[in-house]
RNA sequence: GGAGCUGUGGUGUAGCGGUUAACAUGCCGGCCUGUCACGCCGGAGAUCGCGGGUUCGAUUCCCGUCAGCUCCGCCA
């Protein structure tokens, strides 16, 4: 049905017969003489129908999106007739036979790149959407970056291996969707929010290097970044130390970006401790790619004669401050809009001072001593102009207050600077404090392995205690995250109790994972990277629906399918289910496509 | 759960307390043998997201609701 690809034609073909097919672009009528741009996944290719040469009355009836098959010999355009925007464009196609295999209405938007649609237009016709070509390089990208890792791992000796979908609820994380039983009505498979435990399981079993694309299912809220289900390029290996996974995560991004994009990245890539990233960015994934550092401004906060300060310094906080570069021109209501912004972000309050030729300019100047603010103000790498943004609260507080602001106005956008910059983010916090109670919760999972040298801490101070947790990070998104587990049967005892959980909860919990590592666990760490972000990453797109085939809408619904939609009574009764009052009713769906 | 933005022919937009609801493009028909965003002529196509309220009168103002998007919460 094919011999060649449209976008593959050029002058040596020239005199050929070959036989396209695709979908017709574009009818060009000139009465006697039809043009019709073909176009298929490789790209456009002109026909030409002659009156008297060629099955000119059945072309004078295509349209848009037909799909033909032609057959024709390829012809050289004269010179004059070269289009140079089109990479077919020195030859066409002189039709002798034409086959239409397909009418179709018209689509409700064009097919051609740079569209401006409404996205649930575009999700609604999704597999017109994704004639595009700008959205069939999307895919191809996706495939060949997938290709790509795949051959990389293989290349270091991991096997891919598929882990089941129909799993088992556990307790941490996020919301699961759950699968009713129907052979055991009132019980629940739940899918995976992620390979976590049965990749550990592989380790056990001896798979040593295991990697797999995983689907991921999460049931929380959406987001640009975030889908219900999403792809995970999940990877766990034995005796593996942290260095040779981060130089093994590191050449496969060298080699994507540098195949894929011509982008030579420089490595090793940085590592930056968690507290040293929230200390200096405000962020436990910060944006490298423009400059600007928090700074500690307590010991000279504290020789102000600003009470708000001292008070927060006498309590234990910290004063830090922000230098936003050429800020000084903000109007009053901008600094206002500033300090309504830092305090939805958690911080009590906002501090400004403009440095000026002459002096400062601040609601708190009158506080501060010349000397001081000059002092503050070089501190902070303030020039005349400048403006300075100071938050005092508690550690964390004034620094993701700070990272935010950081964000906000110095954002990457303006700096016109879009170069990849990686980072790994190490030593992260065991655990973070139970919100509202005394006690602890995993910050990564309950199977992270704590740093060797915060060990004596486990019991003791359990909120300095490190982990061998480690993010990777891109351009301030989270990229992947990964740690070393704990394989030994003490430690994990020990930290158990620190999260509060009894023997018993634990075997309930976990039991399967417990018993496995009874008869010999590996030392094993891994990784788990988001594919989806990756090629969001690659393509520089804003949202990783654009790298997605048949993605959801922010109400996680399915504009082609209409997923969500309720099922009928006999199903559910199979299922031994019962929907309360509230519940769709059969044949209902929350968006149903007119 | 909360906040914000958006919703007008197929599509993208304009508009306004009283309009024959405008423009572009697409679509349909006619003409056209070198176009490539072809051109020219003509035509069809909109209960202004839905419901309620204010008003003599609502596409326009108000309230609610639905849908899409963005953000907060949430996402070990």
């Amino acid at each position: 049905m094919r011999t060649h690809w449209c976008g593959e034609l050029d002058r040596s073909l020239v005199g050929r017969e070959v036989t396209l097919a695709g979908w017709v672009q574009r009818r060009r009528d000139h009465g006697g003489l039809i043009f019709i741009d073909l176009r298929d996944r490789s790209g456009l290719a002109q026909l030409v129908f002659d009156k008297g040469k060629s099955p000119f009355e059945l072309a004078e009836e295509l349209r848009n999106e037909y799909v033909i098959g032609v057959r024709g010999r390829v012809a050289e355009r004269s010179p004059e007739n070269y289009n140079p925007r089109l990479a077919t464009g020195e030859i066409e196609l002189a039709v002798s036979e034409l086959k239409i295999y397909n009418r179709s209405y018209n689509p409700p938007f064009y097919i051609e790149d740079g569209l401006s649609v409404e996205e649930s237009l575009r999700l609604r016709y999704r597999y017109l959407d994704l004639r595009r070509p700008e959205m069939m390089h999307r895919l191809r990208l996706r495939h060949r970056a997938v290709k790509m890792m795949r051959d990389y791992l293989h290349e270091d000796g991991f096997l891919e291996i598929e882990t089941p979908m129909l799993t088992r609820s556990t307790p941490e994380g996020a919301r699961d969707y759950l699968v009713p039983s129907r052979l055991h009505p009132g019980s629940f498979y739940a899918l995976p929010q992620s390979p976590q435990l049965f990749k550990q399981l592989l380790m056990v079993a001896g798979a040593e290097r295991y990697y797999q694309f995983a689907r991921c299912f999460r049931d929380e809220d959406l987001r640009a970044d975030r889908q219900p289900e999403f792809t995970q390029i999940d990877l766990e290996a034995s005796f593996y130390s942290q260095e040779r996974l981060f130089d093994l995560v590191e050449t496969m991004m060298a080699r994507l970006w540098e195949e894929l994009l011509e982008i030579k990245l420089e490595r090793p890539f940085p590592r930056l401790a968690y507290r040293e990233a929230m200390d200096r960015f405000g962020s436990d994934k910060p944006d490298l790619r423009f400059p600007g550092e928090l700074v500690d401004l307590t010991d000279l906060a504290e020789k102000s004669s600003f009470k708000i300060f001292q008070g927060v310094i006498k309590s234990g906080g910290v004063v830090k401050g922000w230098c936003h570069a050429g800020g000084g021109r903000l109007s009053r209501r901008e600094l206002e809009e500033l300090i309504d912004f830092a305090r939805r972000e958690g911080a009590k309050g906002l501090v400004w001072m403009v440095r000026e030729e002459e002096g400062w300019r601040s609601p708190v100047a009158k506080f501060f001593d010349q000397g001081l603010l000059n002092e503050i103000g070089e501190r902070a790498g303030a020039q005349p102009g400048d403006l300075l943004l100071v938050v005092a609260d508690r550690w964390l507080v004034s620094c993701t207050v700070l990272g935010q602001l950081r964000l906000r106005l110095g954002g990457p956008r303006e700096q016109g600077e879009n170069r990849p910059h990686f980072l790994w983010v190490i030593d992260f916090p065991l655990f973070e404090p139970e919100p509202g109670e005394k006690g602890y919760l995993s910050n990564h999972h309950p199977f992270t392995a704590p740093l060797e040298e915060d060990m004596p801490l486990l019991e003791t101070r359990p909120a300095e205690v490190r982990s061998q947790a480690y993010d990777l990070v891109l351009n301030g998104v989270e990229l992947g995250s990964g740690s070393a587990r704990i394989y030994d049967r003490d430690i994990q005892q020990r930290l158990f109790k620190v999260l509060g959980l009894s023997d018993r909860e634990a075997e309930e919990k976990f039991g399967f994972l417990l018993e496995a590592f009874e008869y010999g666990a590996p030392p094993h760490r891994g990784i788990a990277l988001g594919l989806d972000r990756l090629v969001t990453m690659l393509t520089g797109d804003e949202s990783i629906r654009q790298v997605i085939a048949f993605p959801k809408t922010a109400g996680a619904t399915c504009l082609v399918t209409g997923a969500p939609a309720a099922v009928s009574r006999e199903q559910l009764t199979e299922l031994k289910i019962g929907v309360k009052a509230g519940g769709r009713k059969s044949g209902q769906s929350p968006s149903k496509p007119k």
